[in-house]
Formats: structure tokens, C-alpha cells, sequence
DNA sequence: GCCAATAATGGCAGCGCTGCCATTTTCTTT
DNA sequence: AAAGAAAATGGCAGCGCTGCCATTATTGGC
């Protein structure tokens, strides 16, 4: 069933076939410790010639140190994450760390068995989405005794690292945005809020907000299911279908946005005389559309960087704010 | 520098605490072999509060069998990787597999690093995309004698399983339809294709096909970096001031069709009418589009899926063709 | 040319688990 | 109730490496 190694060349063969110690080869591989230059082309020769490939599972056991990143995501499907990852790797790489993930669906519980698997590999760090855990995550990564990275989230305390910007300031700041641009009837459409309690604190924060100027939100539609353009295009649909008289529309992120932007275009709605959208994200394709897309352009990839480069620097427990940033657009 | 965990429990400290012996607690914990109903509870109980997690380093050296799949990829920007990764990770989960990857950004020496890298955690399998390797990164992943499974392309000769379907074939459908349809006087726009050489299959194929029916291409930007909207628009763009009297456009892929979609819509260029456009992916957003994009639609979740299914059941090597589907759309 | 440092090197226990084998216990069967 | 089969269990080597310590080769100073 599980798949068995073929006869793989191991450490003490390259020793006997370089006439040196195991101890001499296992230093010369790592560059750690001391050996004279002529051995280590007698050790380099060797393992060319074997073609050896040192066993990490092996190495790791024996330094009981570890050199995995373990990413608990909610998905892929969402460019947040995939972004997020995309800026860890590269500093991974570098650092010879090896990432390794698993994806729970905004699913808490899937969380909480998907993190107990990851630390059975004793990653050096976990890296999880947001605050938002089961009692037993928190108490099993606890427990682990590894670094605990906190990404895209930093309304709540910290286990102990985290990355991000707040949520809630982000909707508080596209609510005063729309307000300050004047606009009082204002909708939203978003996509399920109980999985993705990122998009939640930003939605009622923006609520607060609005509600704090004597404009509170005047409807709202809420799909079920995960963030898309279609739904995004439909969410607007009937929402229109039920308050006409709206003149901006927040979107719980950029995908959704594109959606009822596209419903716009398709219904000849004037933007943003006659309705204003405003996305989250800062997704590039919103920048490229005929009017760029009025959004907050978050630092994911950023964000994935900054963890990695903490995880790898064994730094002391910490928040970094990495702030986003409003962009104006055309939309709004 | 590294993480060291620290006082973990142990196997033989759970053993210690339930009274009985090492072989019997692992033999509990992997339900495997023979263990009485009052012993798995006493094992269960001591598991419990102790707080024990099983380390898998330990295990996968001791077994020599590893569950460990790697994932060496040329991009995460890119969505058909996610996508990819997204199929396989459920399929790897349920069997309580682990996806390890890393990035390539398609450069070929990278690749053959990262191969390196992920060999050296011995996975069960390798999963890379395409057939284009370097001689180095082909003879490393034959001697492993890991599983290697090609993915999303099939013009080539697989190393032992394939998955995907075949690019020529999609640029050779494409131009097809565009025919069919009467356009005669076609360009293209493109992203970097010595990297990305799945684009530039699809591309040939195209253009072959265009020549044997007296239309060859009639004009071609090319632009250095990765595929995105805004390349797409600024492509398009520049194609039509060169040859402004194109009547359709074929895209590198989605993306780039999508920006120049925009492109379109923003200098009010008639579609299809005036200009028709073509890509390649079937994203999601190219349905929710006030006009759909015509496209062909891959199966990259799917690719992802049946290829980790093969991984799982240690399938005989094979190339299975997920085929493809041309998505006639509102844009040609 | 002698001795103390210092550089190189090898030996081996042990990381935490699994697989094999031997042993003990429990069931069946006649 | 005895014998044989089957189930349950424990012991321990060893997976391939690293870390520590002991040992041996070099080097420099006077």
C-alpha cells in the first residue's frame, strides 16, 4: 500500500566508499564543524558517485530539530492564501525549511484534527489563519511547544506570533471612506460569515461605523457558501431587486466586487453616479478592469514573508502590523 | 536557531502509563494487528492524558514507508496550481497523507534544486508539472524510485504517471473553433513561453493549425513575465495599435483574455463584432462576465485529484487524460 | 626539536518509532 | 480435560542520521 524506498545509498556507505567517518561525512554535507579541504573532495566525489541523497526524516530525528512549516489554511480557493504562501515559500526556500500544508475548509473542527496530524510531523511552526480556534487547537499547539504564527488577523490576543493587519479597522475605514464621499444608502453583499470570521469583523465594523454617522446599513444580502464573482454578481442582483434606491454597495472582498460590478456593466447601471462598489483585497485584476476597482489592497503575500522570516529567526513572541492600504478607485 | 520541542511524550512513557509494552501501544494507535478491547481502552485512557502525538518522523524512519507527497510547482500566483493542489490535498487528507511543496517560479534550475530538496524527505511521490525537466532533475527522480507524476500535460512521454491532458490539442481546438467561427485575420497575445511551456505548446498547435488553413497568424505580442489581467490588457493594446485590422485574439490563457476583455470594453471595442477573444482555463470569473469569455475550460481540480488517487493506490504507471472542454462563450 | 594549542577525525549512543519473533494467554475442539 | 489453534502481548534490533566525546594529526612558538 505505502510506498517503500528502493535500496537508497545511506550516509555510511558514502563514508566507506570516501574512506572517512560517518561523523566526517555528516559535517562536510552540513558545512559544520571542521574538516580539511582535501576531504571534503574525497566526500563530495563520493557522493556524487552514489548519488547520495542525504535522509532529512533521518536528520531530523536525530537533531531533533525540525525544518517544516506547517500551514493549517482554510483554502485555496480564496488568492488570499494562496498569496500568503507564495511569500513564506520563498523565505522558506531560502532557509531551507520545507513548507507543508493541509486545508480545513473554514471548518473549525477539521482545524482542530488537520493541526493535530501537522504536529505529529514536529513542524517548527504552525502557521494558522486568524484567531478563531477550538478550545483543543489552542490547547494542543500550546502544548506542542512549537512557534505558533497567527496570519491575516490581529483583532484578539496572540498565541503567540502574529502577522497581519485588523479586520475591523479595514471595515471601519471603507465605511468612512463611503461616507466621506457621501454616500448614505448603502448596502452590503457578502458570502458566509459564520466560516470566514475575517469577513465578519470587517462587516461589523463597517456596520458600526455606518451606524456611528446616523447611516446605518440600509440592506444586506448574505449567500450561502464561499466568495465568488458569480456570487457576487447574483448577491448584488437581489439586492438591488429588493432596495433600488442604494447608492453604494461594500462587498466582503474584491472577487464578489467583480461580480457586481459585472452586473452593472451588464445592466447599464452608471458607476459610481448611480451606484458606488467598494471590494476588499486589492486584487490585481480590479485594477485592470475599465474603472479600477475602489478597494483595500491588503499585504498578503507580505504577511506570509514577515511570518516566515520571524519562524526562521526563532523571534520572540510578537505582533506585526502590516497595515493595508485604501485605494480610491473609480468605483466609489 | 533551529526549533527544538521540547519534553514531548513518547511512546514508551504512554506504554509505561497504561502498562503494557511499546508494540502494543503502536499496534493500538495504527489499529493494526492484534490488541484486546480492555487494552486499547487502558492504551486510549493513557494517550488521553498524557497528551501524546505520535511523531511521524520516528515512524516513517522506522517504517521506511512514507506518507509524505511532494508538491514541486512552477507558481502560486498562477491559479491552476492551487487548483491543482486543491484537488490532490482532500484526496491526501482522508488518507492521511501530507502535502509538502515548493515553488519554482519555472525556472528549471530551480526545479531541479527543489526536487533535490523534496527527495531528501523521501515522499511517497513527487508531483511536478509538465514534462519539461532538466536531465539532472529526471535522473534524480528516476534513482529515488519515489512515484513521479507528471501533471497537466500529456504531450510527451511520461516517467511513470501523468495526469492532465494535452496542450496541443487545446491550442489545436482553439484555433478550430476560431475558423469555424470565420475569423481569419487572428493574433495573439501571450506571456513568457520558454517558462511557461505548456503556453507555448498550446501556442504552436495554434498557430500550425491557423497555417493549414491559410490563415496563419497574423500578428503576435509576446510580453516578458508572468501571465496577468494587466499584461493582458496592455498586450492586446499594443497588438491592435501594430494591426489594428485583427479580428480575433487568442490569450496565453484567462487572464490575459480577461484584461484584454477590459481593454475592449473600456475603449469601446465591440465584442465579438468587432474583435473576438479567446483564452484558456475556464476560470470562474470568465462566466461571470456581462459577456462570457469563449475558452476552453481544463479540469485542474481534478488533475489534482485523480493524480493523488493514483499516488494513494499505487497505481501501475500510467497517463490518464482528463480531456478538456471548449466553452463557447460571448467573446468569439 | 619539544610542548601546548588547535584542527581533523572516528566511534558510538540514541532520537522515537516499527517490524519481527518469541512468548504467554485465551479460546476451541474432541 | 488435554491438545492444538488463535489471539494478545512484550522485547529488542535497527531505520539513518546527529551530537558528544575521545583520539589523532597539525601547527606555531620559543
Amino acid at each position: 500500500m505505502e510506498f517503500k524506498h528502493q535500496a537508497t545509498v545511506t550516509l555510511a556507505e558514502v563514508a566507506d566508499a570516501a574512506g572517512v567517518g560517518e561523523s566526517t561525512v555528516s559535517r562536510v554535507l552540513r558545512n559544520h564543524g571542521s574538516f580539511s579541504g582535501k576531504t571534503r573532495d574525497r566526500v563530495m566525489a563520493a557522493v556524487e558517485r552514489l548519488g547520495y541523497v542525504p535522509n532529512r526524516i533521518a536528520g531530523t530525528l536525530a537533531s531533533t530539530a525540525s525544518r517544516l512549516v506547517a500551514f493549517v489554511i482554510p483554502s485555496l480557493s480564496n488568492i488570499v492564501f494562496p498569496d500568503v504562501l507564495r511569500g513564506a515559500s520563498a523565505v522558506l526556500e531560502e532557509n531551507r525549511y520545507q513548507a507543508v500544508f493541509s486545508v480545513t475548509d473554514y471548518d473549525p473542527g477539521k482545524e482542530e484534527a488537520l493541526a493535530a496530524a501537522m504536529l505529529a510531523w514536529r513542524p517548527a511552526a504552525v502557521m494558522v489563519a486568524g484567531y478563531e480556534h477550538t478550545e483543543g487547537t489552542v490547547k494542543m499547539l500550546r502544548a506542542s511547544g512549537c512557534r505558533i504564527v497567527e496570519l491575516l488577523d490581529l483583532d484578539g490576543d496572540a498565541l503567540d506570533l502574529a502577522v497581519g493587519f485588523s479586520n475591523r479597522a479595514a471595515g471601519r475605514e471603507s465605511a468612512a471612506f463611503l461616507l466621506k464621499r457621501g454616500y448614505r444608502r448603502i448596502g452590503y453583499v457578502g458570502h458566509d460569515l459564520n466560516r470566514d470570521t475575517r469577513a465578519g469583523k470587517r462587516f461589523s465594523a463597517f456596520c458600526e461605523t455606518l451606524g456611528a454617522h446616523d447611516a446605518p446599513l440600509a440592506d444586506r444580502e448574505i449567500l450561502a457558501g464561499a466568495s465568488s464573482v458569480e456570487n457576487g454578481r447574483l448577491g448584488l442582483e437581489r439586492l438591488l431587486a429588493r432596495t433600488p434606491d442604494l447608492g453604494a454597495v461594500y462587498f466582503s472582498n474584491d472577487d464578489m466586487a467583480l461580480g457586481g460590478y459585472f452586473h452593472c456593466l451588464a445592466r447599464g447601471i452608471a458607476i459610481p453616479s448611480q451606484l458606488a462598489i467598494f471590494g476588499y483585497n486589492g486584487l490585481d485584476i480590479g485594477r485592470a478592469t475599465p474603472q479600477p476597482l475602489s478597494t483595500i489592497r491588503t499585504p498578503r503575500v507580505a504577511t506570509g514573508h514577515v511570518a516566515a522570516q520571524l519562524v526562521v529567526a526563532n523571534a520572540p513572541p510578537q505582533v506585526v502590523d502590516l497595515g493595508f492600504e485604501l485605494i480610491e478607485g473609480a468605483t466609489a
